[in-house]
RNA sequence: GCAUCGAUGGUCUAGUGGCAUGACUUAGGCCUUCCAAGCCUAUAGCCCGGGUUCAAUUCCCGGUCGAUGCACCA
């Protein structure tokens, strides 16, 4: 029997369906005391990682409602609309554009909705599956639209990505950074998106976590304030567009990727710290992560060059997206220019332009969950391998035995422990089962308190990767915390 | 949103027109000097609404949720 990951993380306080008790609603998940732990530490790595990329990135936060107004000029208010005709005879709905196009060979996506009943008349136009005639053409937008005020009069929505909130906020904050480029705002927060049809879990959601690091610069002087050297000798995990179904993915030189593939050297150099990121600190392995580009087609128009960042996981059935990186250009800054009348406008040492906007954008939920999904490495006994750094305890503090003689000292070192990590006391049922419990959440080391150890002062450490045990000395508990917590002191260097 | 299938303690399940099965888990106790041992005890369940029936977890209708395919995913 293998163990589901689904019902582990269900069972062991990870992450499961919201309002369970009400029969839940598609598309919405909640976190339990541990997942909300990992998601947690997920974050927290992320922001070490991607704010020390540069000492002028930053962490801010910003509203979840957005007045329409923000979104009319972002373009969400019109594009992340699809037009929808609905079958009258059997019902089924799809979308009006789509099908025009199709029928005339002419691009219909900037007709009106009047526009499109009217066309649908003059081609006569019927349901491709049981040739039924359709209804008036609808609107259906995947923002989730709010009433502000007491007479609702205010109209708004939920933001549909964090993104907006560091467009919006970009002018103050140059200010307040003092006017330098490049300038990093990153969020952190919910966005909604009214899917159609919710599926896979927290794959797709409709409300959802993103980490997003938006990167305000000068295309033409920001790959020159990088430290390209460190492209030097390294390949990316990629499948270029012109690879598909050929293969998936094939390392390839950084070098290959600018002077060959034509991408910025600033895009390439971000390729190569995600990939660390992936790799080295949330330790997915290699021949599981690679970049997919995507294709003009595939991409939104704004974005100039766009690769989604995609893990093999075995529980969403192979590749999937987890972070996408995107060169926006200045769409979105001269949009909110065009929108609100206020100039974006920067001046560089005599050089005026608006800013060019590189984006990183993450999906948390996704992220969290594929940390379940790769590191849940024994099947059969449910051993979950997280890093220390991730896991949402960091150490375990047992009693040999529930005695007298053990409890004290045990609770002791759990105290000692627990101001500076996440710590976890147990002493009910077997030591065996103790360690198990340990293993399903992932916690990475499990000091037990033992009879032996009583008389000269140690304590026994237990290595979740390995099932091995050493003897530490009490004093000595500090320190080796410290470094195994931190991954500066690995456990098979102990002793 | 459409189609097919499904929904039983916390988890995984058996089964039924009339006291709902088992395992694991959890809690308490006994035992136990290191990897889910054993014994005793306890807690806990038929997705929601309506209908048929003396009686519905079971049959019927509608909904919700899930899996899969299609569509959708700027």
């Amino acid at each position: 029997m293998s163990i589901d990951v689904q019902s582990l993380a269900k069972r062991r306080g990870f992450i499961w369906q919201s309002a369970e008790i009400y029969g839940s609603m598609a598309g919405f998940y909640d976190y339990g005391a541990m997942g909300a732990m990992l998601k947690r530490k997920w974050e927290n790595s992320w922001l070490k990682y991607f704010m020390g990329l540069n000492d002028n990135y930053y962490l801010i936060d910003s509203t979840n409602i957005l007045p329409e107004a923000a979104l009319k000029a972002s373009g969400h208010v019109d594009s992340f609309t699809d037009p929808l005709i609905e079958c009258t005879k059997c019902g089924h709905a799809f979308r009006a554009d789509q099908l025009i196009e199709e029928t005339t060979n002419q691009a219909a996506e900037e007709l009106s909705l009047a526009e499109i009943d009217a066309k649908v008349l003059e081609i006569g136009l019927a349901c491709p599956r049981c040739k039924g005639p359709f209804g008036n053409a609808r609107t259906f937008n995947m923002m989730f639209p709010i009433d502000v005020g007491t007479k609702g009069t205010d109209k708004a929505y939920l933001r549909p990505e964090t993104a907006q909130g560091a467009y919006l906020n970009f002018k103050r904050h140059f200010e307040i950074m003092r006017r330098k480029l490049p300038l990093g705002l990153t969020i952190i927060g919910k966005a909604y998106r009214n899917e159609i049809a919710p599926r896979q879990g927290v794959y797709r959601m409709r409300e959802l976590i993103q980490a997003e690091l938006q990167i305000f610069m000068d295309p033409d002087t920001f790959s020159d304030e990088l430290d390209l050297k460190e492209m030097d000798g390294q390949d990316i995990q990629v499948q270029l567009v012109d690879m598909r179904g050929k293969q998936h993915m094939q390392p390839m030189p950084c070098r290959y990727l600018v002077d060959q593939y034509g991408l910025p050297e600033f895009y390439v150099y971000h390729m190569l710290k995600i990939q660390q990121f992936y790799l080295d600190v949330i330790k997915v392995p290699k021949s599981k992560f690679r970049f997919y580009e995507k294709s003009a087609k595939e991409r939104a128009f704004y974005n100039r060059v766009h690769f989604d960042i995609e893990v093999d996981l075995s529980t969403l059935g192979g590749f999937k997206e987890l972070a996408g990186l995107h060169y926006r250009g200045d769409y979105d800054l001269t949009k909110h220019q065009l929108g609100s009348k206020e100039s974006m406008e920067v001046s560089i040492e005599g050089r005026r332009l608006i800013p060019h906007v590189l984006e990183l954008s993450f999906g948390v939920d996704r992220n969290v969950w594929a940390l379940l999904d790769l590191h849940l490495v024994d099947e059969r006994t449910g051993v979950l391998k997280l890093p220390p750094a991730l896991a949402p305890y960091t150490f375990a503090v047992f009693p040999l035995m529930k005695k007298d003689e053990l409890i004290p000292v045990a609770r002791n070192i759990h105290s000692r422990l627990r101001d500076d990590y996440d710590v976890c006391y147990d002493q009910s049922g077997s030591i065996g089962k103790r360690y198990a419990r340990m293993d399903e959440i992932g916690t990475p080391f499990c000091i037990t308190v033992d009879f032996d150890g009583l008389a000269d002062g140690t304590v026994t450490i237990r290595d979740t990767d390995s099932a091995e045990q050493k003897r530490i000395k009490l004093d000595d508990l500090e320190i080796i915390a410290r470094g195994l917590h931190s991954g500066k002191l690995l456990f098979k260097e102990l002793n």
